[in-house]
DNA sequence: TCCCTGCCATGACATTTGTCAGATGCAAGG
DNA sequence: CCTTGCATCTGACAAATGTCATGGCAGGGA
């Protein structure tokens, strides 16, 4: 009885190398892939895999996000998130949203079946330092609006195009960056995007 | 006669899949795997691959300095960059360094093996719109204070902050930062950040 | 019901940032 | 020798940014 998984990550590379990897393990069988988050779903309703590989990052909808699609429509099928980054706040968020497990690239390969075949029995997996990591991190300080702020200061923009774009007045944009900047200890805009983005809070 | 080749990814996980999904062609062998682009040299002495794989972001030394050293002392050896990211910039500079090819991530699985082999033959292998791409950034107009002060503006540190760290004079960061902003044809740092990283020319 | 929190807004203020003009020194190239 | 480009600095100015106090409004507990 072969476990039937189904790969998602956006780099065509990697995807097909993680399935000649698990191409290996004779009691594992790839019966689908894709490159897009928007994408898991209907390849789910069509495979039926036992486990989902989902990558974080992604065009469209996020691993995370797909997982709890697919969480809610196909209870039985296990989750298991493969991530370049280790953010905290990506290992809390991927299991509210039903996720059995999460590895970062950076582990070994040999480990990626072994956890693949612990989620499909119903273990859950997760690196143990990252673990501790999200704890220490812990949930997102930030309000709906100070996320949203920082998201729209992301790509440099200034103050006047994040209220265009957020239809907000100026003088609230700033409040909520300024709050923001001092949630998350930063001292100005920059720092505190990258200080929230590398918890995952973005 | 197979091709033997070198791995050099930092993530353990992509480089054991690589490898799994290179081991699948009967002319391609792994002969070595290293996580970090400080040892690709000491493993080139000592294992003499055909054709080394690099990736261009790894810790230490990056995949395109690697590559200089490879050339400089294995000029027989020929040199593959495998990078994520489609930057300009990391073109340019890997064309230089001496590598005969150039693959993002996202191209499909099944083309690798043949990418190896035709480097392995002496040809060229680059990424048609990549290379469009990098004619249209063209070489960075930055001078290198300005990249200086680009990449130490990264981590949103502030003017004064730049200037301790580079021993200059904080109206000096500052004209340099103007200049490139000038340049990039951004309105503020932080954007100019953004496209000078882009283009690869940080 | 009252209180608290989050959200939105305004206005004022100090600081930081981006721009500009002007000046010096240095090195490479014609 | 002269020009050009790069790097350095200063001083000054306008614009953007970050902070703070204050107020209104809605929703969710206690």
């Amino acid at each position: 009885m072969t476990i039937r998984l189904l790969l998602a990550d956006d780099q065509a590379l990697v995807r097909g190398a993680l399935s000649a990897l698990l191409a290996l393990e004779p009691d594992l069988e790839v019966v689908a892939e894709v490159g897009a988050g928007d994408l898991v779903l209907e390849a789910v309703r069509e495979h039926r895999p036992d486990v989902a590989l989902l990558d974080v990052e992604m065009p469209g909808l996020d691993g995370i996000a797909a997982a709890a699609l697919v969480r809610a429509e196909f209870p039985d099928v296990r989750v298991l998130i493969v991530t370049t980054f280790g953010r905290p706040g990506y290992l809390r968020r991927a299991l509210q949203a039903g996720a059995s497990g999460f590895v970062v690239k950076d582990t070994p390969a040999a480990e990626l079946a072994d956890a693949v075949r612990r989620v499909h029995a119903g273990l859950r997996v997760v690196d143990p330092a990252l673990a501790t990591d999200s704890l220490i991190a812990g949930e997102s300080p930030l309000t709906g609006r100070e996320t949203e702020v920082l998201q729209a200061a992301q790509d440099g923009s200034s103050v006047a195009a994040m209220a265009a774009k957020l239809f907000l007045s100026e003088g609230t944009v700033r409040n909520h960056l300024s709050s923001a900047i001092g949630k998350t200890g930063a001292t100005n805009r920059a720092e505190a995007v990258l200080i929230a983005d590398g918890n995952g809070w973005l």
